[in-house]
DNA sequence: TACTTAATCTTGTATATACAAGTCATATAA
DNA sequence: TTATATGACTTGTATATACAAGATTAAGTA
């Protein structure tokens, strides 16, 4: 007895068209994008919906508005990946842009000790599931990322697919769990040699090394990763 | 001929009011804000209108809001949101054990060619005041950061004393100039000898390095800098 | 007691409407 | 020709209303 809850709120959904349409290049740099009324009549929405997805493209970057003129495409650094807000990489960067491959499926094991977050017992007791993953962008290896998800209610995950799959909307789309927030250290090291294999660098070559904490919308429940950056080609972009 | 734009929006003004409340401490981390409804009968005002108030509250960091639950502080440090602040290893690093060293005091140039953002004319006819500082924590050199600030408008800045103060504070203060926004691109690139010089490391050595613009309440006008991180001991820190 | 249900809080989504204010092209008058 | 004014766009602010959906508490039932 599943009741259909994929109900996308209409305001999300012209935001994720208008995304599209950028990253794409429907729309580029410098365009204006229809004004809030013809988008209102062109998706038989009415102006504040509409307004709630552009404004939605402001806060990400995508564009910026002007008061009697309209809305301008200001994504200007397609190389500037937004992994800094709030948005998944799969978000930031575009989905055709990026190939996710899966160095190790999710897989049911004790937490490291010592872990790079304080973890209550409850986490400690429930075990971790662990994913490793690769991401590319355009075929270039960029992130290798380890992904630590407390073993709480979350039926199946070991034997999802989640090649070429943002984990972000999985666990939206299968478990209801939306991340909400959370906070990150930022280091550069040197890459070992494990990380500079995967991510096709020298050995000691510099690295940008994230860990992460991420909240979500059920209560308590947090995950963590761990996330190396290739930055020779590619940048992280955050806006704030 | 200016008129006096006195004309404050509601929603502003009702934003300004909870988050001073915040700050001041009459809501506390964890802390329940009042619902939608009551603040609009308090304040006598449409919902859309208080939410706009909220959601602005949400973006600035002040406060999450959970569905059928309601709004909660989550303010947890005072700092700037956004803009990355830096924690030691151990325990977080108060503001007492910073130390700035001017490297180079406020000098009227030309902008460097290239410049790592896109310049409009009006900045480069006007020049660059640049200004070099090195940042340490304990006595251990971990920022060395170039400011950039358009010369517009800026009377005496370049024979303004900026040891051990903050360039925001300064800018602020004599200047009534406020960041409101801005962006930043990180990488971990190896330390060239002057800026292994600065932060006492290795020659080639991975230190992170951001390239940011600072947007502030003076229309259309933005400062950048450039920022090297030595990140063995501290690392940064940003919550979303 | 233990469990379920219902009521009632909360925020989220969505519409319809109105007017203010900034921008720009064009028609009009000097 | 050169200003000026107008009108038709744009986004910004604000209200009133309605229902959906999550969270919590209290009442009711086994």
């Amino acid at each position: 007895m599943r009741m259909d809850e994929l109900h996308i709120p209409r305001y999300r959904k012209i935001y994720e068209m208008l995304r599209r349409h950028i990253e794409e290049g429907v729309y580029q740099e410098g365009d204006f994008l229809p004004s809030e009324n013809e988008l209102c009549k062109l998706h038989n929405l009415a102006r504040p919906t509409v307004r709630q997805a552009l404004d939605a493209l402001v806060k990400d970057g995508y564009i910026k508005k002007h008061r009697g003129k309209g809305s301008i495409v200001s994504r200007k650094d397609p190389k500037a990946i937004g992994i800094l807000s709030i948005v998944g990489t799969t978000s930031a960067v575009g989905r055709h842009n990026l190939q996710t491959k899966i160095l190790t499926p999710p897989t049911l094991e004790q937490w490291e000790e010592p872990f790079f977050y304080k973890l209550s017992n409850r986490e400690k007791e429930s075990g971790c599931i662990r994913l490793e993953r690769l991401r590319l962008v355009k075929e270039v290896p960029v992130f290798y990322d380890i992904n630590y998800l407390p073993n709480i209610n979350l039926p199946r995950f070991t034997s999802r697919k989640m090649e070429n799959k943002s984990l972000f909307e999985v666990l939206r789309k299968n478990y209801k769990i939306d991340v909400i927030g959370g906070d990150q250290r930022i280091r550069a090291i040197p890459a070992k040699e494990k990380v500079a294999r995967y991510l096709q660098i020298a050995e000691g070559a510099p690295v940008l090394h994230l860990q992460r904490k991420l909240e979500t919308n059920r209560n308590g429940y947090c995950f963590y990763s761990s996330l190396y950056c290739n930055t020779e080609e590619y940048s992280l972009y955050g806006k704030f």
